[in-house]
DNA sequence: ATGCATGAGCC
DNA sequence: GCTCATGCATA
């Protein structure tokens, strides 16, 4: 599929909102069909929400609450339609993922980029992260669906000057290479990386955070491969027990 | 829409 | 140094 055609926006750094343009524009062709996503779950920090769990719980804290007011740790399938849903009404609405985001700040006091609107969307970010920003998004949902004409008052955020390191291009040769020995070993040592970073000519640190950013990937909600129709295994690598995949190939 | 990057916590 | 949430810059 496509990945993109010609996106014809000119962004600015900061996220400048222009008045109305390209209110529905920057949607234009990228699509992932319908999947169904059958999400393998992850246990960090030894939390993890229950999936598929229509049941009551969610509390991990140590109180045990047994009323449930408003709250629930929503499904995997909840939270794909309300990311289909709420992309729907935004874009009737005429709102921009950048719009969305900064309407999220002056209302709610947290500020979102387009890119986390437009992630949230995708369902292209964690369970849990999808979690934390369903009930804002759904909250602006209401005021902006509510609010026939409401001026909205458009802040503008002031820019950080921050030196960011400009963003290396690494060859799609390279990216294989990469790709190739994350599926062998997706959490190489340091020596590894360095020897590794070297033979591909690339700085250590570029190739750690490629390492980082790839993992990352995996754990989003709708993974890399595109297919995920009936798997049943979770767990994609290092889980349970110790279950160290020593990769050692030097 | 997505790739590379930053930074806050955690160990 | 890793994970995780998040975003600038770019394709």
């Amino acid at each position: 599929m496509a990945t993109a055609a010609s996106n014809p926006y000119s962004l600015l750094g900061a996220g400048a909102l222009g008045p109305a343009d390209g209110a529905g524009m920057q949607q234009g062709g990228a699509f992932r069909g319908p999947q169904k996503l059958l999400q393998g779950e992850y246990l960090q920090g030894g939390l993890h929400p229950g999936l598929r769990d229509g049941g009551e719980h969610g509390e991990l804290g140590g109180h045990h609450c047994q009323d449930h007011s408003d709250e629930e740790t929503p499904t995997s399938d909840e939270l794909e339609q309300f990311a289909k849903q709420f992309k729907q009404r935004r874009i009737k609405l005429g709102f921009t993922q950048a719009d969305v985001g900064l309407a999220l700040g002056t209302l709610y006091g947290n500020v979102f980029s387009q890119t986390t609107i437009c992630r949230f969307e995708a369902l292209q970010l964690s369970f849990k992260n999808m979690c934390k920003l369903k009930p804002l998004l759904n909250k602006w949902l209401e005021e902006a669906d509510s609010s026939t004409g409401s001026p909205t008052s458009i802040d503008k955020i002031a820019a950080q000057g921050r030196k960011r390191k400009k963003r290396t291009s690494i060859e799609v040769s390279v990216k294989g290479v990469l790709e190739t020995h994350f599926l062998k070993c997706p959490k190489p040592a340091a020596q590894e990386i360095s020897s590794l970073a070297d033979s591909l000519q690339l700085e250590k640190e570029v190739v750690r955070v490629w390492f980082c950013n790839r993992r990352q990937k995996e754990k989003r909600m709708t993974p890399p491969g595109e297919q995920q129709q009936q798997q049943q295994q979770h767990d994609v690598y290092s889980h349970g027990v110790k279950t160290d995949t020593a990769c050692h190939d030097l």
